[in-house]
DNA sequence: GTTCGACTAGAACGAACGCTCTATCCAGGG
DNA sequence: CCCTGGATAGAGCGTTCGTTCTAGTCGAAC
């Protein structure tokens, strides 16, 4: 049946991208997967038949999707540029908090460990960081700020997060988050 | 002899640290670090029995010194708080350029992949942290800015530090970090 | 009713893991 | 001359790693 088929490789994906978040690609070992998947050795290698690389590299893309959907949702929730960057830091910081300091960029740890050593997953690393900069780039752009200057600020946008995200999770608190948001505005209202 | 005893638990905390900086924690191993610094398993758990940890967290502060030497250099060749900050980018790139961009920051994987799991190694990593949150907000302050507003922007330089030389080692590129550079003396400016 | 392919199941492999343990080396004090 | 204790040396412990492999299940197609 096409639904258990589906079922299963998409439990494994899921585990696998959580799993990833939280302990990294070292840490994280294909039987504890399949353990907490809820499958057996046999079907992650039927459907990953690439082994733990082209695995990690699938539960990339899926954090990708994950992390892409709650940038456009709280970039959306206003018009305002500024305001809309640090409604995302808002997001952040409440489910970083409600993850009890756990579930930070879903992304990061992996790419950090396997930069220059698994090319699979660097190029999903890659592609990830690319559509996050679209899309704040996209909203930024739609705001009436020059293009060239939105495309600068996209990345900035990107990459403090991606910090105050990290400092977040060490210090377990949302001030760094909170804090990013506001210096991000004030940044970005220097271009309008 | 005490040049003996102290070399070779040294050459075991700069192998381990630089080790740490490029494989992560889950990455390494004991007997690598051991191979690589040319000790023995013995030696290894005779300067540190408390294992894997111990010594990890020791790194952790061999690598706190090294970004704070660099921030101090950084910061100190020139007046101007903003051009400071940039100087600072600019040996970060240069310095992760000249390595093949494997040398990002010495403890962000490991801070990463032991965060909320290793106790001894997350206090290493908050105070260095918290060293290099000071050593920039004493740069800040001495050049005029609030006391406040500078231990605010301290925080996020490093963090945009942080954010930064990931997307520039991840893209094989010194642009995120010059980017940053420019920004970041924008948003300082903007305290003046 | 049989054949087939997608999927499940888990035993088994060699290698590596962190760590413990005993043995040895060797300089300085008695 | 022996003794002591810091330092070196590495065999070996039990466990887990990623991966391979064979066997079995089961619904659909002919």
């Amino acid at each position: 049946m096409k639904t258990t088929t589906t079922g299963t490789r998409e439990r494994i994906v899921r585990t696998t991208s959580r799993l990833l978040q939280r302990q990294g690609f070292e840490g994280t070992g294909i039987k504890q997967i399949a353990r907490e998947a809820e499958a057996t050795l046999g079907s992650v290698y039927h459907f990953f038949p690439g082994g733990k690389q082209e695995l990690a590299a699938e539960a990339i893309r899926h954090g990708d999707q994950e992390f892409s959907d709650m940038l456009r949702e709280g970039l959306g929730s206003t018009d305002d540029p500024a305001e809309a960057v640090t409604a995302c830091t808002r997001m952040l910081a409440e489910a970083l908090h409600a993850s009890d300091w756990q579930d930070g960029c879903p992304i990061t740890t992996t790419a950090l460990e396997t930069v220059g050593r698994a090319p699979v997953i660097e190029q999903a690393v890659t592609e990830a960081f690319a559509h996050w900069r679209a899309i704040v780039e996209e909203k930024l752009h739609g705001s009436g700020i020059a293009l060239t200057d939105a495309r600068e600020l996209a990345a900035t946008v990107i990459n403090t997060l991606e910090g105050a995200e990290l400092a977040a999770q060490v210090a377990r608190s949302e001030e760094p988050l909170h804090l990013t948001g506001r210096h991000l505005a004030r940044l970005i209202n220097t271009y309008r």
